[in-house]
DNA sequence: ATTTTGTTTGCAACTTTATGCAAGTTTGTA
DNA sequence: TACAAACTTGCATAAAGTTGCAAACAAAAT
């Protein structure tokens, strides 16, 4: 076996599965570990591969961490906020939760559009108390440190007392089976409450939160009436969250 | 599991979820979680999430600072928030509202200060909700565009259920004969009630706003209890302010 | 064919790093 | 104040890395 024609192996080895190990390719090659190792440092000399300790990682694996310096998934998420914003119309009275996607919302509203929104997000009320011509009521309550968003029985006390048109859920997990779920019961508790008093209610939330739970469930898919994610509603990706009386945005 | 692999993973979870609890992860990944702290810990050293108690938070859900490299007349400013500090006391019920002053009262406060805060100011509220030990409160309703503050009859309504132990008022304008003046009336409004509920209400103004007034008029000197500058007490530009019942700081 | 030269490979001795555990301390919360 | 969870520190162990070297091998020169 050539050197070069080993070298090669270990790079589509790596391209595929995104990283190697060199106690795999040690074995899979028949060649020493410290051959793989010398490989591996050539490999990555000439920028083919990344060496980590005890084995490498492929280039493109890599992207994921270092490159976004902004908003994690920007695109993703103004493309989300974009078909939300389709679902306002002028007079309605929407309620907005927190999140990095909402505050996208927010920060993509058009000129022009005249509704009241309520929230209990401090970012995404600053952001859209900036909007010209809607009006933006704030919902007071003890301010959760992490979120930034006010919780308590104040809040709901006061969601209690609302209607509003349409409620735009951040998803932190949604899945099939477990629904909404959420992992800060204070949270969870609120929006909740979002959900239950809102004609219609939207969860936004990137496809790499779709499929995935933590421990506290906000509602069912079912209770839902709108999803959006970035991908069109047609994806074959999606199809497990096609259920009768769930839209996808 | 490589190692770096294993941080990748950490890091795009953290991404997805704005935050990561290390329990949660010592148990997807199947390690102890010391080596999640640590993992956590070197992530955070290199700038790629912030690391907190049981866990870390994403990058990108921070953005809580407001700019804050350029606050107009910063060195009195921090002069007087920490004048105001001096007043706050373990247990205390302490109003406060908007203002560049205040922002920088609330960016000051040390830690292990345990008191209850109130505000109507959004972006007081996110500085102070940044706090470990103290709880932070805020009164709901319509915010108000320019000021970024919660005004109308739903804030004084609630403000007038509460028996505050101090309040912290930003200074527009102030004048031994005009009294505490301010130019917006849905804040004058907020502000008249603040000072009427709390049982001792403390102005904070930098000096070149002594001796101006504008159209309306929130209180008289006679009924605020101190009056807090950048000056020294005794300075002879403060000679005018000095009144019976009001304490200069 | 054989010597020379240079590269590749595996091995051995030693150093460094990663990880889990335990003991003691700090911190958050009821 | 008390208690559990999270953190710190130090340590033991195993895995990975480093260095130097000699055998194996290949190609070029004699």
């Amino acid at each position: 076996m050539l050197k070069t024609e080993r070298q090669l192996l270990i790079l589509r080895e790596a391209n595929v599965h995104n990283k190697v190990l060199q106690s795999e390719l040690s074995e899979l090659l028949k060649v020493s570990e410290d051959t793989i190792r010398r490989d591996l440092q050539e490999l990555a000399e000439s920028g083919k591969l990344q060496k980590v300790r005890g084995g490498a990682i492929s280039n493109s694996f890599q992207m994921a961490g270092t490159t976004e310096s902004e908003i994690y998934a920007y695109t993703e998420k103004t493309t989300i906020a974009r078909k939300a914003i389709q679902l306002f119309q002028n007079g309605m009275l929407i309620l907005i939760s927190g999140g990095t996607t909402n505050l996208e919302v927010a920060r993509m509203l058009p000129p022009g559009l005249k509704v009241t929104f309520l929230t209990v997000s401090l970012p995404v009320a600053m952001q859209l108390a900036r909007h010209p011509d809607s009006e933006t009521l704030f919902i007071g309550g003890r301010i959760s440190g992490d979120a930034q968003i006010s919780t308590g029985g104040e809040v709901i006390k006061k969601l209690l007392s609302l209607k509003p048109d349409l409620c735009l859920l951040g998803a932190n997990s949604i899945d099939p089976v477990y629904g909404l779920t959420d992992s800060d019961w204070e949270v969870v508790e609120v929006k909740q409450v979002m959900r239950e008093v809102s004609a219609k209610t939207a969860a936004l939330a990137i496809s790499e939160k779709l499929n995935t739970h933590t421990k506290m469930r906000i509602c069912h898919l079912s209770e839902l009436q709108y999803l959006i994610t970035e991908r069109t509603p047609d994806d074959p990706f999606l199809s497990s969250f096609r259920i009768p009386g769930l839209t996808l945005l």
